[in-house]
This record gives structure tokens, C-alpha cells and sequence, in this order.
DNA sequence: AATCCGGGGTT
DNA sequence: AACCCAGGATT
């Protein structure tokens, strides 16, 4: 049958390939369970060059499952700190506090236990067990999807549950016998350097001969995918408070569930929940931020905190949210002794070495020369 | 099935 | 300016 023989040549081919190409990746130089899991939970919606980095810090920080499990929550966010989905890190550490309790710390070696785990979706699953574990599993992320919707001509909507459980079938039939593990990395590898989203490099592809999205002429309109809707527009005003010996600046901590979960950031306030037109002036956006934080530190900072200077516009998007803030400088001496409510805290420059900031305010913190660029 | 959850590199 | 990346949790 000749659907039988294109899967044959693919599985044949494609591991061929893999193992003269394949990238040398600090997590393929170990065999650890452990650190084959951190990177996947890495590697979720994150580029392999932006992963590399934080990868060889964070297990010469937990180099195994108990030292994660018995760090505390800031140190792991803090290492986590520009990676983003913060939330990955949050669930790991839980995953990790539970395979130490649970499994004596060691890393479940079958689907149902590890899957159970906090942070671990089908995907990443699947990929645990077979690279780590050799094990006949599909692991479908966004590489997968690309390169089987394109060898096979598939013209379903990727975006769609149903078809990725129908790939992780195909993909599971394409395993060839004790092959998972490179299998599994090989056919991610060919999304990742050969078959890429925009203009994929057939002529350097080693299933090209037999690929019917080519011999379609589609290969650049696979896979079909519904787009996502733009992010919707919030328009803030952002205090960057400085003491007045410029050693410390104002923080609070984020609530423990939503958007960027448990890191600090400066304080800022969206116009709408205010009231606020979002065309306001900056004098008037400076007097109305002064008198929203006064209020928000209490009745012995109310008052003390005055208006500066505006500094300018941040800007940052996440994939669902676009954030617009209007950063003003704001002084606060009078504020600077007395107790503050929670969640804020002064935090000093060694303080900032210890408390996790999303990267639009360590950008705005670095521009503004608290922290050193 | 939709929506929420970061940040940045490619084209 | 899109697009999308070795996705998962929540609703």
C-alpha cells in the first residue's frame, strides 16, 4: 500500500537525517529525567536559543528534583525571571515538591504517574517519555503539527482538538520499534530547522521526494490554522518611586493567582477602573497616580506622595493583553518611614537581586538607571 | 471550545 | 505588522 510506504520513507529517512544533524543541546548532553523534564517545561511556546541560557543555570541552581523542591518560591521564579508564563515555574516546583514526597524523587517513569503532575500537559508527557524513557509515546507540539500537515497534506485546522489527537495517532504509527526517543527529537528537530512556518527549505528537506504538501504545492499554506484574536488595549498609569536617597524604589507583589502570578512590579493602576479618560494630560495623570498610590499606602502615606515628573510611555504586549503606560515619577519622603500596607515594599538594589520582576519593568528600571543596564 | 497565561525572534 | 515558538490550566 502506498500510504504504508510514504510512512516507511518518512520514519526511514527523517531518523537518518536526525542523526547526522542533530544539535548539540545542553539538555541532550544529559540523560537525567529531571533536567530532560525542566527543558521541555522550558521549551513550552520558547525558542530553543532563548531556553539555552536559563537551562544551564536553573539545574546548576536545582541540580535535582529535591534541591527544587526544597527551594523557596522566589528563588525559582527569580531564576525563572524574562522567561515568561511564569506560571510553568510555579507548577514545576509543585511537581517537584510532589515527586519528592510521593516517588522519593525520582521521576515517574510511566504516562498515567507523570502525567498526573502540575504543568504537565499531552505534549509534554509524551515527550518525557519518550526521550528521557525511550517509550513509544507521541509528543505534538507546533513542529509536529507543521511537518506531518505538510508530508501528509493534512488540511484540517490545527487549531482544532480533534486534529491533534488524529496526529498523535499518525505520529504514533510513524515510531519506528525502540526508536522514540530519537524519533520524537528528530521530527521536532526537521520543524525546527527544515520545515519552518514561513518558506521551509525543501531542497535541504530528507523527505522532500515524497512530501504531498510540496507535490501539492502547498507547503507554504500548511498548515491551516485560525488565527487569534489581538490583544485588547489597557491603557495604565505605571509610579516609579524612588526614596529620597535614591537607594530604594517602591514594589509590590503581584496576587498569587491571573497575570504574572507572585512577581513584583511597580505600582500601576488602569485608567478605566479609575474612571480616567485614557487621553488625560500628564500633569493631570501625575496629580490623579499621586493621589490613587497615596490612598493605596494608607492614611500615614496619604498625602505624602507628590508628583515628580512624567518619564514616558512603556509599552509591552503579552498574547492577550496590550499594556500601555503612562510612568511618572513620583516622590514620597514623607511616606518613606512609616509602615507600608501590604503588598508593597521598598526594595533596595540587593533587594532587587532576590525579587522577580516581569521584563517590561526591568527594562523601565534599567532605563531610569536604578538598575545597573 | 475559548480564553488566559510572557516574551521575543523571523519574515 | 504578522506570525508563532519543543503548551497547559481554567472555564
Amino acid at each position: 500500500m502506498q500510504e504504508q510506504e510514504a510512512k516507511a520513507y518518512f520514519s526511514k529517512e527523517l531518523l537518518a537525517w536526525y542523526r547526522v544533524q542533530k544539535r548539540d543541546l545542553p539538555w541532550r548532553r544529559s540523560r537525567d529525567p529531571y533536567h530532560i523534564w525542566v527543558s521541555e517545561v522550558m521549551l513550552q511556546q520558547t525558542r530553543v536559543e532563548t531556553v539555552k541560557p536559563y537551562f544551564e543555570r536553573f539545574v546548576a541552581l536545582f541540580p535535582t528534583v529535591d534541591a527544587l523542591a526544597r527551594a523557596p518560591e522566589e528563588t525559582v521564579l527569580k531564576a525563572w525571571e524574562g522567561l515568561g508564563y511564569y506560571s510553568r515555574a510555579r507548577n514545576l516546583q509543585s511537581a517537584a515538591r510532589e515527586v519528592s514526597e510521593r516517588y522519593g524523587g525520582t521521576v515517574p517513569d510511566t504516562k498515567e504517574r507523570f502525567a498526573a503532575l502540575k504543568g504537565v500537559g499531552p505534549y509534554t508527557a509524551g515527550a518525557v517519555m519518550s526521550i528521557a524513557f525511550n517509550r513509544r509515546e507521541p509528543a505534538v507540539d507546533g513542529n509536529v503539527m507543521r511537518v506531518l500537515s505538510r508530508y501528509f497534506c493534512i488540511e484540517e485546522d490545527v487549531a482544532k482538538g480533534g486534529t491533534r489527537a488524529m496526529m498523535e495517532r499518525l505520529q504514533y504509527e510513524l515510531i519506528p520499534e525502540g526508536e522514540a526517543s530519537d524519533f520524537n527529537q528528530a521530527i521536532m528537530e526537521l520543524g525546527a530547522l527544515v520545515c519552518t512556518p514561513k518558506s521551509p527549505h525543501c531542497l535541504t528537506c530528507p523527505v522532500m521526494e515524497r512530501c504531498a504538501g510540496r507535490l501539492e504545492g502547498k507547503e507554504e499554506s500548511l498548515p491551516i490554522k485560525t488565527k487569534a484574536k489581538p490583544p485588547r488595549p489597557e491603557y495604565r498609569a505605571c509610579a516609579l518611586v524612588v526614596s529620597e536617597d535614591g537607594g530604594s524604589v517602591l514594589l509590590r507583589k503581584r496576587p498569587a493567582t491571573g497575570l504574572l502570578a507572585d512577581m513584583w512590579e511597580l505600582p500601576h493602576v488602569e485608567f478605566a477602573a479609575m474612571g480616567w479618560p485614557a487621553a488625560m494630560a500628564d500633569a493631570a495623570v501625575g496629580d490623579a497616580l499621586a493621589g490613587w498610590l497615596g490612598a493605596e499606602l494608607g492614611p500615614e502615606a496619604s498625602g505624602a506622595v507628590r508628583p515628580a515628573e512624567p518619564v514616558g510611555v512603556a509599552e509591552h504586549t503579552f498574547s492577550h493583553i496590550h499594556w500601555n503606560l503612562r510612568v511618572h515619577r513620583l516622590t514620597a519622603a514623607a511616606a518613606e518611614g512609616a509602615p507600608l500596607r501590604e503588598p508593597y515594599r521598598w526594595v533596595d538594589r540587593a533587594g532587587m537581586e532576590v525579587h522577580p520582576l516581569p521584563n517590561v519593568f526591568v527594562r523601565l528600571l534599567k532605563a531610569e538607571g536604578f538598575i545597573p543596564a
